[in-house]
Formats: C-alpha cells, structure tokens, sequence
DNA sequence: GAAAAAGTGGGAAAATGTGTCATTTTATAT
DNA sequence: ATATAAAATGACACATTTTCCCACTTTTTC
C-alpha cells in the first residue's frame, strides 16, 4: 500500500484554484486514478481522498441501515460537504467555495501526507494548531499508547513503486 | 454502482423549481433514467432519490407486513408525501408546495449526495445540524462502528499518468 | 549559468445558473 | 359551456462560474 507523505506550502490563487505539489502528485498517482474526492475535516480543515480511498471509507458507511435515525445522522456527518473532483491540465484542482470558507482558507494552504490522505490546513491555522501545547504531546501520546494494545508487527509487504514517467 | 457525491447550493425559483446543478444532473444520468421521488425526510429536510433506487427501497417496505398495526403504520408514513418528479426542459424539478414547507426552505437550499440519494435542506437548517457539536460526533462514530466490522483494504491500481508533452 | 521543470497568474471562451416574461394547460366559478 | 384565474411549462437573456489555454516567474537540476 502506498502511503501520502510530506508536508507542503501552497497558494489558493484567486479562483480557488490549488496546484497540487509534483512531489505529491507521485504519491498520489500510486493510489490508482487522477481523482479525488475532497471533505470537511473534523474541525476547520479539509480532507482529500484519493477516490480509491475514498470509496472504500464509504463501502463502509453504505452498509449502515438508514432507517435508524443515528445511523443516518452518521452518514450526513460523513458525507457533508463530499465533493468529487478532477485536476485540470495545469494539476490543478478547484476548491469548492463552501469549503474554502470552512476551513478559513485564507491565500495559503498547507498540505500534510496522512498515510492514505492529505489535510488541506490554512497555513496559520495549521501553525496555531501544532504549535499548541507542545508540552501536552508527551501525555497525548502516552494516553494513546496505553489505551492501545500494540499489534504484531504485519509481514513485510514489498511494494513496488511504480515506475516515474520518464521526460524527454 | 455509480455513486451521488457534492455539495451544491441552489435557489429555488418564485414558482418552486429547483434548477438541479449540471455536475449533478451527470451523476444523476448514471442510475438509468431522468425520472425520481422525492420524499419527506426523517427531519425537516427531502430526500430525492432517483426511480431505480426508489424502487428498490419501496420494496423492501412493501415486503412488510400490513397486518401488523406498526407495520402499516410505517408504509403510512414512508409513502407519506412521496411524489414522483420529472425535470423539464431546463432540467428544472417543480417541488411540492407540501414538501417545501414541510423542510422550510425557503429561497436557498443545500443540495448533498449521499451515495444512492440527495437530500435537500433548506440552507440555513443544513448549516445548523453540521455545524452542531462536533464533539457528539465522536460518540456518535464510535456507537455507529462499534456494530460493524471493517473489511480489509483492496490493493490500489497504480495510476500511470500521460507523458507530458513532448517537444520537438 | 543554462535548460528544464514547477508554480503562478490572468484572459477569454464556453458552460452553467438565475430571473423574467410569454404561452400553454389545468382548475374553478358562474 | 365559457370566462376567468391559477398554475405549469417553455423560452430567452443576462450574470456568473468554470474551463481551457498561454505566458511569465521561480526553483531545481545538471
């Protein structure tokens, strides 16, 4: 499984317009197709999933029976704001305005690699939010390891990354 | 099966017609035919679903059990409002004046995908429920999972993109 | 330092969204 | 039945958004 990683400085340009970084875009193109689907995050950022990802996060939330009103008042939760989108020949990608607008998304962005995704953070959101506490990282990571029971390391997977396209 | 995705803010016209965006309209096509049902959602909101899928859930609720009093009374209820809908010539949908008032929209409307189906709030109405404490989300997700086990991941298909362009 | 790639910005055409008005159809009352 | 009103539909024009394309600047690479 290919993993998203890095962490990138970007600008919204007057449309809404952002250019995915070519780093990341390498990464990105290892998950399967040029499209994505982007979201609301938990609190003020966004989400974007590569649609492989994207699909089986929501395979998951299909099979909840939507006659139970919490049932469905998940999945709004979870589809709120989902938006599918496609690059443009520039590897652009329009940002809807909703989101902007949610996420406080000023005029620059930054992009962090999470494994199988990427949040999209204002850039002085995103600062004001790790630079928090640092202090408190010690005792959030010493609370999450000990609720945890550690797995079994899995065995190796080799991956083969595919090959880089080759410019002339 | 295709899949109903995005955020779209509409108005609806002086008369009750509802311009379905174009981004939409396309995922729309993709369930087989022009024609929907739109209904009454659980709370002040609609629920449009196109023919194929609406069949489908009817259904499952004609299989129900008439004889029995809360059986009936949930067919009551399910098919309560439930109206057939056909854009016309514009791709415009006339809403029911029943339905309008019954989701209080009032000039703009939150259109969202959720999977096989959209459902329409009235803006301001959308706005509050997904803004609404985030921190009930969370016991909200944890009750909505604990119930389900999570399929393993499928191995992505590394997405070779065109050569850029070659110059001469 | 030159060449290539990456990142920005902006103009303009095309597509989409919205309001208004005219025409047709349906309903209602006399 | 016919007249009138109301509603639904269709047509169009204007404003806005999106897309496409190209050119320029900055950064990276050799």
């Amino acid at each position: 499984m290919p993993q998203l990683l890095g962490e990138y400085d970007c600008k919204i340009d007057a449309k809404g317009r952002l250019r995915l970084p070519a780093a990341l875009l390498k990464q990105l193109h290892a998950f399967g197709s040029p499209n994505y689907v982007i979201n609301r995050g938990m609190t003020p950022y966004l989400t974007l999933f590569p649609k492989t990802v994207w699909e089986h996060e929501s395979a998951k939330v299909k099979a909840l029976n939507g006659y139970i009103e919490r049932n469905q008042a998940f999945k709004r939760y979870f589809y709120r704001g989902a938006t599918p989108l496609e690059p443009d020949s520039a590897d652009r990608i329009l940002l809807p305005k909703s989101l902007i607008e949610y996420a406080g998304i000023k005029k620059t962005v930054i992009i962090q690699g999470m494994d199988d995704r990427v949040e999209i953070w204002d850039k002085e959101a995103y600062l004001n939010d790790i630079n928090q506490e640092p202090a408190d990282f010690r005792k959030l990571a010493e609370d999450t390891w000990t609720s945890v029971s550690t797995p079994p390391p899995a065995p190796p997977n080799p991956y083969n990354p595919p090959p880089d396209h080759v410019l002339p």
